[in-house]
DNA sequence: ATCAGTGCAAAACATTTGCAGCATG
DNA sequence: CATGCTGCAAATGTTTTGCACTGAT
């Protein structure tokens, strides 16, 4: 994992550059800090943990480098359906893929990945005439909360 | 079609009955509209739509009967990642089950189905322990927005 | 030095809730 | 005629924006 990580975030610090932005403290924080995830993270819980660990990041900028890491491709979007969005990096050549499982009663969002949804899902998409990025969320009540 | 959606205002009435609600005007006119959709809208469209061709409903009661056909399985959330929730109705059986392809350039949500896919996602829900509802999100460029 | 980047506070939205009056069963 | 239903307005929670100041190049 420690490979995917430092790959991600050094195409990331690339993909700034070249993008015209330049390395601010926030910025460099909060794509830090997505680099060690490899699940979802509400920018209310990156405030956070960027508040606990190093210099706090305004919300404002977390949300505003959030837009900017989407714009690249280098972060997606995830919505699990409670409300509130969630990011997570997005690793080149599809390494680290996945989707996730959201348990309704506890909240808890779990990430899982099959190699024979996502043929069907590229044969799809073909078929549709879409090259596309896609995102699969199941809903259901997980095992603890059925126990 | 016609069979499909009076089914659905059918068992959505017996529902809502059998759960002791009243058949009150706001929550008829939202089911009324419900019923004629193949896809889904958000509360503010269903806002809108009411205002224009009925007496208008208030905002907080699209929202209140929604949420009350969301537990009764009547009606299901579907989230694309634009900041708003969108409702549709659900039929029983399966019946018009499908998914969405969103353009992310224009905004435009069209819906699809894919027996291959579903039977790759049931395959994998059960591996996973889940016997949940799920929902397949597909983004890109849509034909007009590629030209 | 310049101009992008940042934090704070205020604004903008989507959604939920309190409440007083209305209407269904 | 009692109680659930409704609309309005206010509250809530998330995300965005305005603005003055800071800091990277």
């Amino acid at each position: 994992m420690g490979q995917a990580v430092s790959d991600w975030a050094a195409s990331a610090g690339e993909a700034l550059r070249e993008g015209g932005y330049r390395r601010g403290g926030a910025r460099r924080a909060v794509v830090e800090l997505l680099a060690d995830q490899h699940c979802c993270l509400t920018a209310q819980e990156i405030h956070d943990r960027l508040r606990a660990t190093r210099r706090g990041v305004g919300i404002a900028s977390v949300y505003r480098v959030l837009e900017q890491l989407v714009q690249l491709e280098l972060v997606q979007r995830v919505e699990i359906g409670d409300g509130m969005t969630r990011y997570e990096p997005v690793h080149p050549d599809g390494v680290h893929h996945h989707h996730h499982v959201v348990c309704d009663d506890c909240g808890k969002v779990e990430a899982f990945s099959d190699d024979a949804l996502e043929r069907a899902i590229d044969s799809t998409a073909g078929r549709l005439g879409y090259e596309a990025r896609h995102e699969v969320v199941l809903h259901g009540a997980c095992a603890d909360c059925r126990s």
